[in-house]
DNA sequence: CGTTGATCAATTTTT
DNA sequence: TTGATCAACG
């Protein structure tokens, strides 16, 4: 009966057992994580009986979400996870709220704002309020709003904690944006997590209910949990204290998303009487790569103290690449790849590439493609962010949501009907006369004084999404996007367009309905438009299972958590780079977690690579190494010339040096080893260019090989922010930057 | 109303 | 370097 049991190790076991009550298992990076909540889940249905929707269990990513719920039936029988509660804490929160969200205010069938709309709402509140983006950045109050929502800090209690100019204007933003959120009957990111606080609050008796239903409520990646959810969880779980959490406090690397470490920190002052496991039996990476771990992590103050025991041999010592810049990094990188591969036989799928910033996958990418060696980057522009995806999307939403005024401006004028920004003003005037939304503005298009023109558009407009909506009640999300394809003529519009941009995004669109139409297969009882609409807002790439392909994988290091890969390089180990700018303790220690994280990726083999001069902004900049290399133990790390770090006779210590340009207006510093030869074909790097930036002046013939022959009229500024006016003989005077004007002397 | 060119800014981003 | 955004044109 309790067979599977035996497939854990004491610990786990334990942990697994311990049904009742609150229980944190903090576990180290790959102690078994997974395998301890998906056994317990599968002991809670076989043994104790639990009926399995009175279990909740909730994941940061739906591909945790589908690996678990897969685990699940691996173990138990097939299918036996159909009813369990498992999903995002967006996802399940999602599903609930449409049940009971008309208890505070909205309707069932609100909009879910992803980042870019929540955005460009704020923006819109801040232009009504007449605040200039210059003195305070869109982007910045977008995520002092978002931190605050996470944070479950609600307008009022901001607006009274606001301290400087920028918080008192945010807060009025803040103010703004809710209300024009509920005007739009929309919810962004973060109101999932809060809306279930408010609605619980105002509801007690619901929250009982649900209390009594989610008996069993199980957390994975604790340490990633932000205030909202902590207190949304804490909620559900106040009756019965059945609380499971697992994470690693060592892995927490969202902080900068309101993640809160002290959550799990202190669950035991929280939950009294919880009890804790350790797991830090490690079953992935070699002793070697353990032991750089250890002593990696041991720098942070902040953290459970545990260290990770190693299950595997000794395995080999790391080996640190130093190269010349972030193109011989990656080639370097491209020669190991393909020399194990070829004479040790690791398939490509083996191998990952990590960076700090997405910025640096450009070159590694060029590399691996001049190579051929097959690659694949993760986390580039989301299907869903395509431009023409949430086109289509908008279209859906709009339709199931008309008070959707997002939705509605980024279709009205898609495909293009000659709906410009006049005329948009102005149907937005007459909505706020009218104190209609804008959507009950088209409609009554024709008492809104407009142009005739004008009106016969926004009638056609409106006929259309009336149709879709007659469609959408009675059909499938893929019935309604079939017909919108049809009625505006999308793919043939596209494919008229004849260039190969125009063919990609029809190519798009058509695999949205295809899982549009999946999407009505799998799920053949909630196959509604709002199911649909529901799924797709809350997926992204990430989600997007490894499959068999054989690839090396390419990613940053936040990507990569929860992945394992035989052979790892974490490139760019360069200061300021990685550990990236960080002004405070605190934020060191986020970026020695993420380190650490890199780290415990690796099964065998793990190189680490930085180089002495990288690309930045355009810019050669010269580097230091990583500061993060000296905290792993020196006998464990070797050179590329196979001599131990600790062997090594010089040190870097060129503090000095820190940020200076390697190309500034004076002679370029001697580099540590000959320039590499330029090789012949290969475009030349700014360094063939400096003596002919110094060298300009006012009556200089020049050529540019755009604008022709030309005179220096004025020089302005030096080193990389020299300008330069021109007269030129044909396209008169202009005014270049010289780095990039590539100009001939004559 | 839609296109072009100048200008400016630039982490990480589970949902 | 890229990309996003906005003003000035056609």
């Amino acid at each position: 009966m309790t067979d599977f049991l035996r497939d854990l190790n004491d610990v786990q076991r334990e942990a697994v057992l311990a049904t009742e009550g609150p229980v944190m298992v903090l576990a180290g990076a790959g102690s078994g994580k997974t395998r301890v909540i998906t056994y317990r889940i599968a002991h809670l249905i076989r043994n104790v009986e639990v009926p399995p929707n009175n279990i909740l269990a909730l994941t940061f990513t739906n591909k945790a979400a589908g690996e678990m719920r897969h685990r699940i039936d691996g173990i138990l029988r097939h299918g036996s996870s159909s009813s369990l509660w498992v999903g995002t804490f967006h996802s399940v929160f999602a599903r609930l709220l449409r049940s009971y969200i008309h208890l505070i205010g909205y309707d069932r069938n609100f909009s879910i704002f992803d980042a870019d709309d929540s955005k460009s709402l704020v923006k819109q509140c801040m232009q009504e309020l007449n605040l200039s983006p210059d003195s305070l950045p869109v982007n910045l109050v977008h995520s002092m709003i978002s931190k605050a929502k996470n944070g479950f800090v609600l307008p009022p209690e901001f607006h009274r904690n606001a301290g400087d100019y920028q918080q008192q204007k945010t807060a009025l933003v803040y103010e703004k944006y809710v209300q024009k959120l509920r005007d739009n009957n929309a919810l962004d990111f973060d109101d999932l997590l809060i809306k279930p606080i408010e609605l619980f609050s105002g509801h007690p008796a619901l929250l009982e209910q649900l209390q009594d239903y989610f008996r069993y409520l199980l957390i994975d990646e604790y340490q990633d949990t932000n205030r909202a959810q902590y207190l949304v969880a804490k909620m559900l779980s106040e009756k019965h204290h059945n609380i499971f959490v697992v994470g690693d406090d060592a892995q927490s690397i969202y902080s900068w998303r309101g993640a809160d470490i002290s959550n799990m920190l202190n669950f035991q002052e929280d939950y009294k009487d919880a009890k804790l496991f350790k797991l830090v039996d490690n079953y992935r990476s070699t002793r070697t790569i353990l032991d750089a771990a250890n002593s990696v992590i041991r720098n942070n103050q902040r953290q459970i103290k545990k260290e990770l025991v190693a299950n595997a041999g000794i395995g080999e010592p790391l080996t640190l690449i130093e190269a010349y810049n972030e193109r011989r990094e990656a080639e370097k990188v491209g020669d190991y790849i393909r020399q194990l591969h070829l004479s040790k036989g690791y398939h490509y799928r083996a191998f990952a590439i990590f960076y700090r910033t997405n910025a640096q996958s450009r070159v590694l990418e060029d590399v691996m493609r001049q190579n051929r060696i097959p690659y694949k980057i993760f986390g580039s522009v989301s299907f869903y962010k395509r431009k023409e995806i949430k086109d289509a999307v908008a279209y859906l939403r709009l339709v199931l949501n008309d008070r959707d005024g997002e939705s509605l401006l980024r279709v009205i004028n898609f495909p293009p009907r000659k709906i410009g920004d006049v005329s948009i003003s102005k149907l937005k005037e007459f909505a706020e006369a009218g104190g209609m939304s804008l959507y009950d503005a088209i409609r009554r298009a024709d008492e809104g004084g407009f142009q005739s023109r004008l009106v016969h558009a926004l009638k056609e407009f409106s006929t259309l999404v009336e149709t879709l909506k007659e469609k959408a009640a009675a059909g499938t999300a893929y019935d309604v996007l079939s017909l919108l394809y049809d009625m505006t003529s999308l793919l043939s519009l596209l494919q008229a367009e004849n260039t190969p941009e125009a063919l990609a995004r029809c190519e798009n669109l058509k695999e949205l309905l295809s899982m549009a139409r999946d999407f009505s297969d799998h799920n053949p009882l909630n196959s509604s438009l709002a199911d649909f609409l529901s799924t797709i807002s809350l997926a992204s790439d990430y989600d997007e299972s490894q499959d068999s392909d054989n690839y090396v994988s390419l990613m940053t290091i936040h990507a990569a958590k929860g992945l394992e890969f035989p052979v790892v390089f974490v490139t760019g180990m360069e200061e300021k780079l990685f550990p990236l700018n960080a002004y405070e303790p605190a934020e060191l220690e986020e970026e020695r977690r993420l380190f650490y994280v890199a780290i415990t990726r690796a099964r065998e083999k793990l190189f680490l690579s930085w180089a002495q001069s990288r690309y930045q902004f355009g810019q050669p900049q010269m580097c230091l190494r990583s500061t993060f290399i000296n905290e792993i133990d020196p006998d464990i790390v070797c050179t590329e010339g196979g001599r131990r770090l600790s062997e090594s006779p010089t040190k870097v210590s060129a503090k000095a040096m820190a940020g200076r340009p390697v190309f500034g207006s004076g002679p370029p510093p001697v580099p540590a080893r000959p320039m590499p030869v330029q090789r012949p074909g290969q475009p030349s790097s700014s360094a063939a260019t400096p003596q002919q930036k110094s060298s300009l002046r006012a009556g200089m013939k020049v050529h540019h090989a755009i604008f022709g022959p030309g005179v220096v009229i004025e020089v302005q500024g030096s080193g990389s922010k020299q300008k330069v006016k021109i007269g030129f003989r044909t396209a008169g005077e202009k005014t270049l930057m010289v780095q990039y004007a590539n100009l001939k002397i004559v």
